[in-house]
DNA sequence: ATATCTTCCGAGAGCGTTGCCGGCAACGCA
DNA sequence: TGCGTTGCCGGCAACGCTCTCGGAAGATAT
C-alpha cells in the first residue's frame, strides 16, 4: 500500500503549520478564508483522505461496532442487515465475526474485537454458550454493549429481541383453536433463553386451558433440519403421538414436516405443524408452513439504534429492553378450518 | 469506556521503561528473565491488551479486511462466511458492508473502508454498478483487491468466482437432454457478468445442438422473485410458449413456479424449470427444483487464501483467477426420465 | 503615544506503541 | 589494570492527527 498523503504534506507544501492544515480542514475558527480554500483545493488534488486510526488513537473513539453473531443464516443475516444500515447512516463500520455457534470461537472473536478497540460491541451468543465470564468481563472495562436475538437475562446490558413467550403463546392458542388436542413442541438447547422463552409461553397456554403438560411432548435438539426430523420421528412412534408439533425455528419445522410426510400423516388432518421466523419457505412448501413472523430486520435496526444512543447519553441503559410483538402468520400446515 | 491499562502503567508500577515493557512483552532479547517474567505477571493481572490501533498507526498493518458486499442472501451469507472462517483463522477480522444493490451505497462504503485502513478489500459489485471507477481509483492507491462471484473482468485483480458459463451449460444440455425443445432463459440486469456467463454457456450449448435462438425467450430481470414471476407470465402467454425455463438463480426459479402452477401447467411434463445456487428451498418445494450447486463457501474461503497470499507475496497476482466448477443437482422440475 | 483587542498562525505535547541507539554495569581475558 | 564484550535497560523519535497555549501583527480604543 502506498504512502498516503498526508497533512504535513499539504503544510510542507503551502509553507503551512501541520495546525493550521487541520483547523482549515475541519472548517475551524482562527483560519484565514484564504488558506482555507487554498488548503482545501490542494487537499484535494492530492486526493487526501485523513487516517482515522491517528484520529483514533487520540480520542479513543473508533466508530467501529462489532457484532458478535453465532451465524448468518436467515434470520441473523436480516438483523445484521438491519444493524448495518442504521449503523452506517450513523457513520459507523460493522466488524461481523460469526462464532459459528462454538463457545470457543465467539470468546476469541470477543477478545479480539476488544484488542481492535471498537467502540462497543452487538451481541448474541452461540447455542453452546453457557458461561458469561467473557461477557462481564468485557462490561468491567466499560465497554458498551448491546445484545439482540439470543439474549441473556443475566447480563446487565440493553436488549432487544421478540416478544419469544409471547410467540410461543401465538402458535400454541393458534394450534388448540384448530382444534388439536396433544401438542408436542420441539425447543433448542437447554440454555438457550429465547428457546426457554418460547417454551414458556407454550406451557403457559397449555396451563391456561388445563391441559396437562406432558414431560414426553417436549423435545429439546439442535436448531437442526436433521435433529429435528429424527426428534419428529421419534415423536410419531408414540404410543399416544402428538396430534401437532410447534417448533421453535422454521428449519426445525422442515426436519417435521420430512418425517411427518415420511409417516404417511397429512397435515393439517392429521397433525398440525406451526414453526417460528417466518422464513420465505414455509410458505412455498406444501403443505405450506404456519409460522411466527418476528421481524428480524426491526430487531437489528433497534439494536444499532439502542447502541448508538447508548454512546450518546450517560444514561444507565442496561435496564432497557426493546421487544418486538411477534405476529402469527397461520397457513396450510395447520388450518383445519375450524372443524374438529 | 474506561482507560485501558498501558504499558506505561506496568512501566511506572515496575519501576521500568516503556521499551523494557514492550521488549519483555513480545518476548524480545535483551530483557533478564525475571523483569520478563515480572511484567507478564503484572499485565495478566491488570488485564492489559495491546492497543492496535496504536500499532496499526505504526507499520500500517490493520488486520482488518473489509469485504463489500450487494446482500446477505443465501450465497453471500455463506460466502461471507467461507471469508470470515479463513480470516479469522489467520488472525484477521472482517469489516462487513452491504451495498444492499445500491451503486451509490457502494461507493460510500468503499471510500469509508479505504478511511478505516482497511489492509485491502475482498469485493462483489452491485447489481446496479455499471461504472468502475472507484474500484479503479482504490486500486491507483495500491489497497489490495480480490473479487469474488460478482466479478468484473475489466478490472485488474485475482479473482474468485464459478465458472458460470459452464453452469449454464450444465443446465441446458441437461434441459435438452430430457428432451426440452423451447428453452427460455431468465436472466440477470444486463450489466451483470455473472448473468452473462451463464447466458453464454446457454446460448453456447443451443448453438452446438443447432437449435435458434430465440431472443424472445431471453429474458432480463431483476434478481428477484417477484419480477421473475411476471416474466414468466408473459413468457408462458406467447402463442409459441418455451417448454422449459432456465433461471440463473433459484429466487427467480421460485417466481417462475408460482407462475406456472397458477398457468395450471406441470412440472417436468408440461414445462422443465432449472436454477442455479442449489438453495435448500429447491429441495423442499414441490416439485423439487432443479439447480445448479456453487460451492459458496468455497468461493469464500477461496478468495480470503488469495487475499491473504496476496499480502505476502510481492509477485503481481493480478492475473490470478480460481474458478470453482459448478455441479448440476437434477430434480423433480426437470427429469422427466427421458421419455419426451 | 500607549494599552487593549482581534485575527491568524506556529510550536509543542500527547494518544500507545515500537525501533534505534547509546549507556552503564559486570564480566572475561590478556 | 586496561580494554573489549555481553547483558540489560532507558531515552528519544516516529506513526498522523488534534488540542492548548502563546505570540506576532494589525486594528481599535484611551
Amino acid at each position: 500500500m502506498e504512502r498516503q498523503t498526508t497533512i504535513k504534506d499539504i503544510a510542507i507544501a503551502l509553507h503551512l503549520s501541520t495546525s493550521t492544515v487541520s483547523r482549515a480542514l475541519r472548517d475551524a475558527v482562527d483560519v484565514k478564508e484564504e488558506t482555507r480554500t487554498a488548503v482545501k483545493q490542494l487537499a484535494e488534488e492530492l486526493g487526501y483522505q485523513p487516517n482515522r486510526l491517528a484520529l483514533s488513537l487520540q480520542n479513543k473513539h473508533t466508530f467501529c461496532i462489532g457484532v458478535i453473531t453465532p451465524n448468518l443464516d436467515y434470520v441473523l443475516a436480516k438483523m445484521v442487515a438491519g444493524i448495518d444500515e442504521v449503523a452506517s447512516e450513523a457513520g459507523y463500520t460493522v466488524m461481523v465475526c460469526q462464532s459459528d455457534e462454538s463457545f470457543g470461537r465467539e470468546i476469541v472473536n470477543t477478545k479480539r474485537l476488544q484488542e481492535s478497540l471498537v467502540d462497543g460491541m452487538i451481541y448474541s451468543v452461540s447455542s453452546e454458550t453457557k458461561f458469561f465470564e467473557h461477557i462481564k468481563k468485557m462490561q468491567s472495562k466499560k465497554i458498551p454493549l448491546v445484545m439482540f436475538d439470543r439474549i441473556v437475562e443475566g447480563i446487565k446490558a440493553p436488549k432487544v429481541g421478540t416478544d419469544n413467550k409471547e410467540g410461543g403463546m401465538l402458535a400454541t392458542k393458534h394450534l388448540l383453536q384448530q382444534g388439536y388436542k396433544r401438542i408436542a413442541i420441539l425447543a433448542g438447547p437447554e440454555n438457550l433463553e429465547i428457546s426457554n422463552e418460547r417454551m414458556a409461553g407454550y406451557m403457559q397456554v397449555l396451563k391456561q386451558n388445563k391441559i396437562r403438560i406432558d414431560k414426553d411432548l417436549i423435545i429439546h435438539c439442535d436448531f437442526n433440519q436433521d435433529y429435528a426430523y429424527e426428534a419428529t420421528k421419534e415423536l410419531l412412534a408414540m404410543k399416544k403421538r402428538p396430534d401437532a408439533i410447534f417448533t421453535i425455528s422454521d428449519r426445525m419445522a422442515i426436519g417435521a414436516m420430512l418425517a411427518i410426510k415420511e409417516k404417511g400423516l397429512r397435515m393439517p388432518q392429521d397433525i398440525g405443524l406451526v414453526g417460528f421466523n417466518n422464513e420465505p419457505v414455509t410458505n412455498l412448501v406444501t403443505p405450506a408452513i404456519s409460522s411466527v413472523e418476528m421481524f428480524a430486520t426491526d430487531i437489528g435496526r433497534a439494536a444499532a439504534k439502542l447502541f448508538i444512543e447508548m454512546l450518546q447519553t450517560d444514561d444507565d441503559m442496561s435496564e432497557v429492553k426493546v421487544v418486538i410483538k411477534p405476529k402469527l402468520v397461520p397457513r396450510a400446515s395447520s388450518l383445519r378450518n375450524n372443524n374438529i
